[in-house]
RNA sequence: GCGCCCGUAGCUCAGUGGAUGAGAGCAACGGACUUCGGAUCCGUAGGUCGGGGGUUCGAAUCCCUCCGGGCGCCCCA
């Protein structure tokens, strides 16, 4: 709010500074953060001395240039020059009141803009194989992709939260996944069966056999041949067993997509064939060894990639290309692809081959996830069954609980490696980060029942005389509120969502401090007590909007 | 061997070009309510930001190099 109207000033200056000839025009970004200490002010611009090379100008005469042709602006009492060139800002003192309000007033809007200005992005995660359950090493990017949604929503954005099924007629692995549920059936069945050497041999297999024949005529699962064109056809039909449970699980973890997008389209609708013709009239195919190849090394890659294999199969790469277009078709603007950690390598050839194929590289983004390891005590535990460890991520959600798993699961930069502590996560105490954010919120909710309870009026906390707060740890606490829309847009922009763990974790702080040194409920002292009220109602409501953005409850009481 | 990620307090990690500004949580030690939730708060202690070189007015942050750890390197996905 303040912090815009400030860029807004200063760009203004800036150009001022340059239609008169005081500076060279310069292309430097303007940016804005909080000096160290707040003596010395309440935002600092550095652009004097980012400029200072190009301009030839010493940084402080710089600044003294834009403060010069700085408009006049409401919210800023005066500014200075400081330190090696730094401009800071001291805004008037009801800026701050002006925050509280305007998060009483706008409550679930507090913090979101409009930068997105509706441009659609596609955010496509999980995508893990429809071969098996969801297990801690694919679990990361659930929570992440759809965090990394929510803030691109609040800061605008049209977007569509996409999981790609890899199901294709010609993935080897969806082909192997039905040819060893297949085996397990005619197991089942006391028909002949034989399970493929590279087969899934994991229990769970078991049990989709199981389920499939409770499913279907036992007859029409038999006569379902065991060549490849039936190992497909079984591969599909355990698939809707696989994809309800991989569905059921994230929504545990309140992930709900907007699109099951199935490879199998691209195949079906003939969408991977036009992509091959595409690709031969470009010229950037070749055959050699009974394959068709594609020329990425022309595009950056470091080697030419095989995209029909010798037996005429499609590669992933293939299909990536076809994908890719589909999402473009269906409105998308700009893709985010999370990828698990496995997949980092490919990226480059993606990349090559898309831009082969003629797709601006300005469309597509890839974040590839750390890998998560479970630790205990200290010690790696390993995912075995057979030690009775947790293998899914709907056993470890049912062990911790779904709150506790998202935050832990988002609470690292995405490019770290990520230790999930088993030991901590079911710690139901202080102990517990999650915890301890939501006691914040709980005791917020708390201290409003008391306040109502003792007669204090809760309602239009609005109207309450804000220019009562003005203890330190007030000041402090809004201060915290007035920069949460730009932590949001920050948050956003970097695809970062940790970022949000943190501040979380930083308001819950905040307002503990607050409430240690400040009385809200005082009968002796309504005024004051109303003004209190307003400042925790709006820090609930942001605790709410942050905890919404992050995908966790926000309970009354615990 | 090549590629990507990481290396910051005893442990787990933020910070990725700015100021007298290296921080948080946990662990350790010492404190704080006869009143709003002590699942809280305050204080103390703890660092060659892996090593070295460079760029810069300024480097934990950018570049080079070395060391250490993780992951990946199929006509699998």
């Amino acid at each position: 709010m303040a912090e815009s109207e400030l860029l807004d000033v200063l760009t203004e200056a800036l150009r001022a500074c340059v239609e008169c000839g005081a500076l060279p025009r310069c292309e430097t970004e303007i940016s804005l953060e909080h000096p160290p200490d707040p003596e010395m002010g309440d935002f600092s611009c550095n652009i004097a001395m980012r400029m200072a090379r190009e301009a030839g100008m010493s940084p402080r005469e710089i600044a003294a240039e834009i403060i010069d042709r700085l408009p006049e602006c409401a919210a800023v009492e005066r500014c200075e020059i400081a330190g090696p060139g730094f401009i800071n800002f001291y805004l008037c003192p009801t800026w701050l009141q002006d925050t509280v309000r305007n998060v009483l007033l706008e409550g679930a809007e507090f913090g979101r803009s409009n930068r997105g200005a509706g441009t659609k992005i596609q955010v496509e995660f999980v995508s893990a194989n429809p071969v098996g359950p969801l297990h801690i090493g694919n679990a990361r990017g659930g929570p992440y992709g759809d965090a990394v949604a929510n803030l691109l929503e609040a800061v605008g954005y049209e977007v569509e939260r996409e999981y790609l099924l890899n199901d294709g007629p010609d993935n080897t692995q969806f082909g192997l996944f039905g040819a060893s549920v297949q085996a397990r059936i005619r197991e089942l069945l006391d028909l002949e069966w034989e399970m493929p050497e590279d087969g899934y041999k994991g229990e769970y297999i078991i049990d989709y056999a199981r389920e499939l024949i409770e499913r279907h005529d036992e007859e029409t699962l038999a006569t379902i041949p065991t060549d490849a064109d039936g190992h497909y056809r079984m591969a599909i039909l355990a698939e809707e067993v696989v994809v309800e449970e991989i569905r059921e699980t994230l929504e545990l973890l309140g992930i709900e997509f907007d699109s099951w997008f199935s490879e199998r389209e691209l195949f079906e609708e003939g969408a991977i064939d036009e992509k091959i013709d595409e690709l031969r009239e470009l010229g950037v195919v070749y055959e050699e060894d009974g394959a068709l190849w594609l020329r990425t090394t022309e595009f950056g890659d470091e080697e030419d990639r095989v995209v029909v294999r010798r037996s005429g199969a499609k590669t992933y790469l293939m299909t990536d290309l076809a994908y890719v277009e589909s999402k473009l078709a269906r409105g998308a603007d700009h893709c985010i692809y999370v990828w698990g950690p496995d997949h980092a390598a490919q990226v480059p050839s993606v990349q090559a081959g898309m831009a082969a194929a003629g797709v601006d590289p300005g469309v597509t983004e890839f974040v590839i996830h750390q890998i998560v390891r479970l630790t205990e005590g200290g010690q790696v535990v390993r995912m075995s069954k057979r030690a009775g460890n947790i293998v899914t991520l709907r056993e470890l959600i049912e062990e911790v609980g779904a709150d506790v798993t998202r935050f832990f699961l988002l609470s690292r930069s995405i490019d770290s490696h990520l230790d999930f502590d088993l030991e901590l996560a079911r710690e139901q105490s202080e102990e517990n980060p999650v915890y301890y954010v939501q006691y914040a919120h709980a005791r917020i909710c708390s201290i409003l029942r008391e306040a109502s309870q003792r007669g204090l009026c809760t309602d239009d906390l609005h109207e309450a005389d804000l220019t009562l707060l003005e203890h330190p740890d007030e000041l402090r606490l809004m201060r915290w509120l007035a920069d949460y829309p730009g932590e949001v847009a920050d948050a956003a922009e970097r695809r970062a969502p940790h970022r949000l763990a943190h501040m979380s974790r930083d308001l819950a702080q905040t307002f503990h401090q607050f409430y240690g040194t400040c009385r809200v409920i005082d009968l002796d002292a309504t005024e004051l007590s109303s003004a209190r009220l307003a400042l925790v109602s709006a820090t609930q409501t942001v605790l709410r909007n942050l905890f919404g953005l992050l995908g966790i409850n926000a309970p009354e009481e615990m």
